[in-house]
DNA sequence: TTAGGGTTAG
């Protein structure tokens, strides 16, 4: 029952109002109350467009929720003609929209993409609130431009309208993408000043800012003013040491973060387990894995395939295997990691096995093994291997065609290599500054002097150190010293004086045994006061070793306490290939009193000292121990050595069972070693092996092939 | 109502 109050009310209404256009107004309710329904229905059943496509069936605006609804569903589906509908039936039929209803369309058109229209919406100022200035920025940043993010940013600070924590956020991630340290920092002041810097999420940004920028100290200070960091603070700050190379502090942040029991995320996983696999740290790979059994992580595929990597580059092969062969998804990263594993360590036969097996392959499965047949020397196979990838696939980057030139260096086919450079030059390859270098290492290998100065010349801005050290070797290669001594000249005016240039210029003194042009190099750094850092010491100890100028090089050497391991390299192959076998025996020692972790370099210049001392069970020790204890894989020259350790003193047995044992061929120069061995130390069923392992290999087979049918394109 | 990090293979 209506009470008395209501009826007196309508029946003064119904006095007041004529009756046809109360008829038609109530209708016109009743219509857009239907019409609303039917948009809404058709969101809630996932017919947003169809929504979007009967809103300008009714002459009259829409309650505001609605709007807003449309606007959402435009945004999480980036939808741009549709944002354009709905923002148009907005403001045709409400003369002044609220300003709310404005920052949501803009935020929408942020979402599509479409930054001019948020933009022109943006620049009428008859309706602003801090939220527009807000969504614009926002706008801006999502879509890259933090350009414009920062500087609408700036004018926003200049009208006096307060920013808040949404603001800086947007804000700093555009920081983030413009990289600049200046404008981050004064953006960094702001925060301080308006007292965000507690805000976890601004001061995770500003982690990731600093560290971007290379400034890890500044990082590291911001990261522990966070009082409370989250899982993606410390994904952050796990991230940037991994990016700035500092894979020994990214694991001990990712070991911090599992302490304050907050859950790893599986970005943060797999950083850390990258990190390992970089140093190696096999223990510490190990523990990560532990962590992600304890947190259930170890389904997750990228997880799993992160692990096997660790374990293959960390040296642990069964354990990459045994996570491959457990049931389980495997996608084309697993396959191609496992795949890499084995080519890399020298294990061809089993990476092609499994590469056979292989359900799908991608280019980087391809590249992994031909990275383990140029790493074996085996060009042939390799080439093979080159002919069966260019039958089944288009798919070469920059990273194949390099390792194509090294193949085409590796047989000296200068044709091939031609043709190889033709492919680079048609598929805009050839100015990548790998393959462009790797096209100069070809003509320089397949002694092709001309073509190098062309190519050299060719490369123009392209040219870095190793451009400089390729072209100087090949020279050297020619015997031509002294044609490659003028090129100093040029070279300095075109790598004005810094010292990363000077040690390219010395570098390529080692290269040609140049010892006085070294020494002026040397005399003229000294005199005009440049700061000798470690790259250059490096590069000093290394040309003076090279020129057999040892004791000058130990005197540079002992100049600095560097504990750098490129500095002890220099210094251990010096003196290696100075035949101080006993003082490389020393360093050795050294370094690991002082912690410095040793790689492959190092042992190769132990087992060099081993085969000039005579120190042949010994250099077994070395030779075990590279795998057990310092996780290091042996290469091809650690077995080269071996091998000369073996044949040079007659142990015979020792050899045979060595080269049986090898997890790959022997390869030519290795069986001629062994079989010269034999013959000396008169081992007859040793020799007879080898030979009849020579023996099978054919000669090179004459250039007969076509790897890229097309005409290629010689531009020397 | 609106922010941050961004994954593994050569």
């Amino acid at each position: 029952m209506p009470c008395m109050g209501e009826k007196l009310g309508a029946s003064v209404l119904k006095k007041l109002i004529p009756k046809n256009i109360l008829k038609t107004k109530t209708h016109q309710l009743h219509d857009i109350q239907a019409l609303t329904n039917s948009i809404l229905n058709h969101i809630d059943s996932g017919h947003f467009k169809k929504a979007v496509s009967i809103v300008f069936s009714k002459p009259a605006p829409f309650p505001f929720p609605i709007y807003a609804r449309l606007f959402q569903q435009c945004s999480s589906e980036r939808a741009a003609i549709e944002a354009r509908i709905v923002e148009s039936h907005l403001v045709t039929f409400n003369p002044r929209p609220p300003v709310f209803l404005i920052n949501r369309a803009i935020e929408t058109y942020g979402k599509c993409g479409c930054l001019k229209d948020a933009r022109g919406l943006f620049d009428d100022r008859r309706q602003r609130n801090g939220g527009t200035w807000n969504a614009m920025i926002t706008a801006y940043s999502q879509n890259g431009d933090g350009e414009n993010a920062l500087l609408v940013f700036w004018e926003m600070h200049r009208s006096g309208v307060l920013a808040n924590e949404i603001t800086f956020a947007s804000v700093l991630g555009s920081c983030a993408g413009v990289l600049d340290i200046y404008v981050s920092r004064q953006v960094h002041g702001l925060v301080v000043n308006y007292g965000f810097c507690f805000n976890a999420i601004l001061a995770s940004s500003l982690v990731d800012i600093y560290g971007k920028c290379w400034f890890m100290d500044d990082a590291r200070r911001m990261f522990y003013e966070i009082r409370n960091p989250n899982a993606i603070s410390w994904n952050v700050i796990v991230r940037r040491y991994l990016e700035v190379d500092n894979y020994e502090e990214a694991v001990v942040m990712f070991f911090k973060m599992v302490g304050t029991n907050v859950m790893p995320l599986t970005f943060t996983f797999s950083s850390a387990l990258v990190a390992c696999s970089n140093i190696p740290a096999l223990k510490e790979g190990e523990q990560i894995h532990a962590v992600a059994v304890k947190v259930c992580f170890v389904k997750d595929k990228i997880v799993v395939n992160s692990l096997i990597n660790m374990y293959a580059k960390c040296g642990d092969l069964v354990d990459a295997r045994r996570l491959f062969d457990q049931p389980g998804s495997r996608d084309v990263i697993t396959w191609t990691s496992i795949v890499s594993a084995y080519a890399a360590c020298g294990r061809i036969r089993e990476a092609r096995k499994l590469f056979n097996d292989m359900p799908e392959r991608g280019v980087i499965s391809w590249n992994a093994m031909l990275v383990g047949y140029t790493r074996l020397f085996q060009w042939e196979e390799a080439l093979d291997f080159i002919f069966w990838m260019h039958r089944e696939t288009n798919d070469f980057d920059s990273f194949s065609l390099s390792l194509i030139l090294n193949v085409c260096a590796g047989l000296s086919d200068i044709l091939l290599g031609k043709q190889a450079h033709g492919f680079a030059y048609r598929h805009d390859l050839h100015s990548n500054t790998f393959v462009a270098n790797a096209i100069l290492d070809m003509y320089g290998k397949c002694g092709s002097l001309r073509s190098s100065r062309v190519w050299f010349s060719e490369m123009g801005h392209l040219r870095d150190r190793v451009s400089w050290n390729a072209f100087i070797s090949s020279y050297a290669r020619h015997g031509l010293s002294e044609k490659a001594i003028p090129l100093f000249g040029k070279m300095i005016l075109e790598t004005t004086g810094t010292e990363l240039d000077f040690s390219t210029l010395l570098a390529a003194c080692a290269n040609i045994f140049a010892l006085d042009e070294g020494k002026q190099t040397h005399a003229y750094m000294l005199r005009n006061g440049f700061n000798i850092d470690v790259v250059t010491r490096g590069a000093l100890v290394d040309m003076y070793s090279k020129c057999r100028c040892l004791e000058y090089a130990i005197k540079v050497f002992e100049e600095s306490s560097s504990s750098d391991l490129i500095l002890w390299n220099s210094m251990v192959l010096g003196c290696a290939h100075n035949g101080k076998g006993g003082e490389v025996l020393g360093l050795f020692e050294s370094m690991q009193e002082e912690g410095i972790k040793c790689d492959n370099v190092t042992f190769q210049g132990v087992l060099l000292a081993c085969i000039g001392e005579g120190f042949v069970d010994l250099g077994k020790q070395y030779f075990d121990s590279m795998s057990k204890d310092f996780c290091i894989i042996p290469r091809l020259e650690h077995y080269e050595c071996m091998i000369e350790l073996y044949s040079r003193y007659g142990y015979m047995d020792e050899l045979k069972d060595f080269v049986q044992n090898m997890p790959f061929h022997p390869t030519v120069p290795m069986l001629t070693r062994i079989f010269d061995a034999c013959r000396e130390y008169r081992h007859s069923e040793l020799g007879e092996w080898a030979a009849q392992r020579l023996n099978e290999f054919k000669p090179l087979i004459p250039f007969q092939f076509e790897i890229f049918p097309d005409n290629h394109i010689d531009t020397l």
